[in-house]
DNA sequence: GCCGAAGGTATCCTAAGTAAACCATATGAG
DNA sequence: CTCATATGGTTTACTTAGGATACCTTCGGC
């Protein structure tokens, strides 16, 4: 018989977790339209409302207020600069530390849907995407 | 004005998307439960149908049914052993490839939701939760 | 003053996910 | 052999998250 979430324990593992750190993470990320609004801060620095939609498809202006609040609220995102004609948002010090995740999915994506990601459809690898340089500031050096 | 997603290119950047990576990989991934399902699977070796269920808090058999099939029909998981008294799935190449994500948010989890995750609420690294060794079979040699 | 763009809300509708009951097959205990 | 229990589901009904669309206010340019 299996043991609880929280109280397993595979060889892997060096610690118990009493919950787990996946499903903690996916709590506000795992909302839809999430990570691909953090992925255009964060990303493609993209920072305002109307430019976010624009570049977006599929994204309504209702669920993009929706996401910007929350992330907000999560402490994801903070406005750089809030003005009468439009507020500019950056990454919170939690928000930089979600980039990692991002880069996983990029590296995903680009080898397994590369037909839908590349004009060429051929996979690339992580280090075809980016400056390594920009790799390692994101990625930092694992495992820290 | 900024450009279409698929033509946005950040300094960052080495090559141009004709769509975006993070989105493709989410088309799958984003369901609700389907990185807790790949998280049993590939994570903590739970590979049974009510052993998932046991596991996971709030899933239901109905979803742990449809995203099963889901993950099988996507290539991300495969029966390992299909018996008239039960399954046992395990990960293909391609969810094996997924794992970096999960590994990522189990980073992520241990920092900043340290409170829900560990009995200290004390936060942790990943060499903290994993063997390195572990960490380096999965993570690999970034970028690659 | 008029127009368009930015950044929203309010209203309604659909689809995804939740809850709970039901069910067939397969052991396992007696 | 028979009964109880577990496994791995499906069915039906319900709730909620998200999609579509219309509307609205503020600002700046002309």
């Amino acid at each position: 018989m299996e043991r609880e979430a929280g109280v397993l324990q595979p060889a892997e593992l060096k610690v118990e977790f009493s919950g787990c750190p996946v499903k903690a993470s996916l709590d506000v990320l795992g909302h839809k339209w999430a990570l691909l609004v953090l992925r255009n801060i964060g990303l493609y620095h993209v920072q305002r409302f109307n430019d976010m939609l624009r570049i977006t498809p599929g994204l309504t202006k209702r669920v993009l207020a929706m996401r910007l609040r929350e992330l907000e609220r999560e402490g994801f995102i903070q406005a750089v600069e809030r003005g009468p004609r439009y507020t500019r948002w950056g990454l919170t010090e939690k928000g930089e530390d979600a980039l990692p995740i991002l880069m996983t999915l990029v590296r995903f994506g680009s080898k397994w849907y590369a037909d839908e990601v590349f004009a060429d459809k051929r996979s690339r690898t992580l280090g075809d995407v980016f400056q390594i340089s920009y790799i390692r500031q994101i990625l930092g050096r694992l495992p820290a």
